[in-house]
RNA sequence: CGGGGUGUAGCGAAGCCCGGUAUCGCGCUUGGUUUGGGACCAAGAGAUCGUCAGUUCGAAUCUGGCCACCCCGACCA
């Protein structure tokens, strides 16, 4: 009773705030904008850590890792890249404290300014591309394929959990290469990635596209990136991929001697996903009784409750249990078997529902008398009473077909939450009335998109890249157009 | 950063207008009865009322500053 939260339809934001405070995966701290992932929030990260890293690794990229700490002067030398976080970075500017005259407390010590400023890195490009000069002098030097682990700062204005934080979590890759074109392929290659990762654990589906000009990363020459739907109708950009072109190499002077022998700049990727996986996680799948969890990112994929009286009959239920779980863990199953006697049956069945674990079993006296077990799946709430003997091959099942339903289901939502239109009447209606993707003829010029961002807060969330071209009209202006773009409002 | 709102026990709230030293539900502790969908009874513990200052004999209550969070807007690689 006490873990309630609200329905998405009474208030959504309230929904999902009060979600990932009551399943136990963040909370606020008391530092401005910054959150405490807690160890349950944790651990669903680092399922997602593992499978990105083996993806990584699989592509060839290695692992390393940058100062969190920028000078000021490295940032100076990419004015496009500054100008976009310019406003919201971290700036240390002393390295020591003193205690305060009056002895209560500790103040700045003014004689330990800093000579130059360092910045807390808003993202890494400029400290690593300054390394990269130092790495490269021959086309025998590339690719150089890194991806770093690490935290970072913008100071946002408004933050909310996951989404949007001052500090967050992500992975950055960083490439060279001695081609352009092979640089192209790199960030295309992360993209498709990120995508299958998306969709194959996240149970995500995703929409690959290409920023337009006003929506990339400044510092880019394109920026892709996947695009999801939330259950509310508003978009999420859940990765990015970018190509950055030369632009790095020249600010930092990367070149390298070519086969020919000619002095060329390098061509550099960069890609990234953060945190925020975690907000559109939530979003995408979870339902008014709390979190539901695709089996292959949950910490716990079963729960057994245990329906008991007495200690001797939790041991009876105890020694058959063990039994299943020894099963289920040769099949790689995470189980957790809750033998508190504190709380009651119906209990923890809110409580394992609210934590989205997606299988329950229920084992009392009824079914050690008839050689049964309950089996309930969190992503229907459907439950069956089956022979406690086949139960570690169907819960097997179960788990992959729960991955496939909750991807289905998405993906479902999705289309429906798709629509097409052919004038700027019908796009503000959609948009202000059913929300999600519209899918509209644009001009290709920013005072249009600036227009339409004005008129109806939506924005060109991508140019999708499986799309077919087809001539239009441009909803907006009515001047030609080659394709559709998508657009939304968006987190 | 602009507009609006909120901050009282671990959580959710009442009290504030009209100043007199804090109330309720959940949770927690102990004992007992319970246990197949969020148990019940009884007895307890727990709050210098976000924070700092001011007004006052006296401040959760009035005034001002600051901090945090929420909603709307601006911004968001």
């Amino acid at each position: 009773m006490a873990k309630e939260i609200p329905s998405r339809s009474e208030d959504y934001s309230l929904w999902y705030n009060e979600l990932v405070k009551k399943a136990d995966l963040a909370e606020h701290s008391d530092v401005r904008g910054c959150m405490v992932i807690k160890p349950y929030g944790y651990s669903i990260w680092e399922k997602m850590q593992q499978a990105l890293d083996a993806m990584f690794k699989e592509t060839g990229h290695v692992n390393a890792y940058f100062p969190l700490f920028v000078p000021k002067s490295f940032l100076a030398r990419e004015a496009d890249h500054v100008e976009g976080f310019a406003k919201e970075c971290a700036i240390v500017t002393h390295y020591r404290l003193k205690t305060s005259e009056d002895g209560k407390g500790v103040v700045v010590d003014p004689e330990a300014k800093l000579e130059e400023e360092l910045i807390v890195r808003p993202t890494s490009e400029t400290i690593i591309w300054n390394s990269y000069k130092k790495w490269i002098q021959s086309y025998r030097d590339l690719p150089i394929l890194i991806n770093q682990w690490a935290n970072i700062v913008r100071w946002e204005m408004r933050t909310r959990l996951f989404l949007r934080t001052a500090e967050f979590l992500w992975q950055e890759g960083h490439t060279a290469h001695a081609t352009a074109k092979e640089a192209v392929d790199e960030t295309l290659q992360m993209l498709n990635v990120y995508a299958e990762f998306a969709e194959k654990f996240m149970a995500l589906p995703v929409i690959k596209g290409k920023k337009s000009e006003g929506e990339k990363f400044p510092g880019a020459v394109d920026t892709y990136c996947i695009e999801a739907m939330m259950q509310d109708g508003k978009a999420l950009q859940a990765g990015t991929s970018h190509f950055l072109g030369q632009n790095f190499a020249k600010a930092f002077d990367v070149q390298f001697a070519s086969k020919e022998g000619k002095l060329e700049y390098v061509w550099g990727t960069s890609w990234g996903v953060s945190t925020r996986l975690m907000g559109a996680l939530i979003m995408a799948h979870s339902d008014d009784d709390g979190l539901v969890l695709p089996p292959k990112l949950a910490p716990i994929h079963v729960v057994i409750v245990p329906i008991f009286r007495t200690e001797t009959e939790l041991a009876a239920i105890r020694e058959k249990a063990n039994l299943v779980i020894q099963d289920l863990r040769k099949h790689g199953v995470t189980v957790k078997f809750d033998d508190r006697d504190t709380q009651k049956p119906g209990f923890k069945f809110a409580e394992w529902e609210l934590k989205g674990v997606p299988v329950r079993l229920a084992l009392g006296p009824r079914d050690l008398e008839n050689g049964t077990v309950e089996v309930a799946r969190r992503d229907t709430k459907e439950k069956q009473v089956m022979p406690i003997d086949q139960v570690a091959v169907n819960v097997v099942l179960l788990l992959e077909e729960i991955q496939k339903n909750m991807y289905k289901r998405a993906a479902d939502f999705r289309q429906r939450m798709t629509t097409p239109v052919n004038s700027f009447d019908e796009f503000k209606k959609v948009i202000n009335d059913k929300g999600g993707f519209v899918s509209a003829h644009w001009d290709g010029t920013k005072e249009t998109e600036a227009a339409i961002k004005e008129q109806t807060k939506a924005t060109i969330r991508c140019i999708p890249l499986d799309v077919p071209d087809e001539a239009g009209t441009c909803v907006f202006s009515g001047k030609p157009s080659a394709r559709r773009v998508l657009f939304a409002q968006a987190y």
